[in-house]
DNA sequence: TATTGTTATACTCTATAACTATA
DNA sequence: TATAGTTATAGAGTATAACAATA
């Protein structure tokens, strides 16, 4: 048998853990792509209107996708052409919020709601082990997991 | 307080737990651009590099990339004009099998060292998280996960 | 005829830089 | 002058389709 460093063993493990967590982020957006064909929603359109809950600035927006704020406006502009999102002043008359419209509540909740019949997180996973990956996933997102919510 | 129905509750988890996968990802991603640009190397180029063990038929590294096979003859070409790896023939001479060079793995070792060295899965997580990770990851990667290995 | 790799091309996703309007 | 959004553009990453060589 070949003896392996434990820096090594933690080496090989990380490598092989990145690798699979790239590869189900990608599975992940190949079934959105899939998911939201039908709905003619290209990925990030869908993708920021699954995230848009409450009227939100696009800059803010950006920041919840990681997105360059440049990039919203032509993923704005594709929502609002579907009537989707109107954008509705702020009171500091420079923000522009996106306030996802009844429309496109319906549209969001179609989507989300075939996503999550096929998604492997909800699929393939327990809801202790939902609980737990989440935890792990905050973890490496470097967000400290308040230990547990109260019941 | 909203009560929400579980399935409502299941679906918002699936919802962020799926968020979160690809933020990890695109993490993963971005640090493995900065970790590879001192060397120059393209980000998918780099990928291929690190997951090149033994000669492979590229056909077969297609595979465990998701990878389109057409898309391999350009990262082979780039690996081979920076003479990390050769083409060698297969028996059946339709194949072309994908091998490192001496030069090649000492890149991919100082990229990986590199790698480790930021990589939240060696660093945020202990080991016993990076089992657990290990294991929900090959869950939803839809790999029966082998029960425990002989210790 | 089916399979491997190659070529040319096109498409999707995202960032950068320079700009306008408001503060 | 700083900040929000916009525009135009460029680049990376990846797929599709038609092809050549070998089986």
């Amino acid at each position: 048998m070949v003896r392996m460093s434990d820096r090594e063993a933690r080496l090989v493990d990380s490598r092989h853990l990145t690798q699979m967590l790239i590869e189900v982020a990608e599975h992940a957006k190949s079934d959105l792509a899939e998911v939201v064909a039908p709905f003619d929603l290209p990925v990030p359109v869908a993708r920021a209107l699954l995230v848009l809950a409450e009227p939100t600035p696009m800059r803010e927006l950006a920041a919840q996708l990681n997105w360059d704020p440049s990039y919203i406006t032509g993923i704005a502009d594709q929502l609002e052409d579907r009537g989707l999102v109107v954008r509705v002043p702020g009171k500091d008359r420079r923000i522009k919020l996106l306030e996802v419209t009844a429309g496109g509540r319906a549209i969001r909740d179609q989507v989300a709601d075939a996503l999550m019949r096929r998604a492997p997180t909800a699929q393939r996973l327990d809801d202790t082990e939902r609980v737990q990956l989440a935890h792990l996933l905050e973890r490496l997102l470097g967000r400290h997991p308040s230990a547990d919510p109260a019941p």
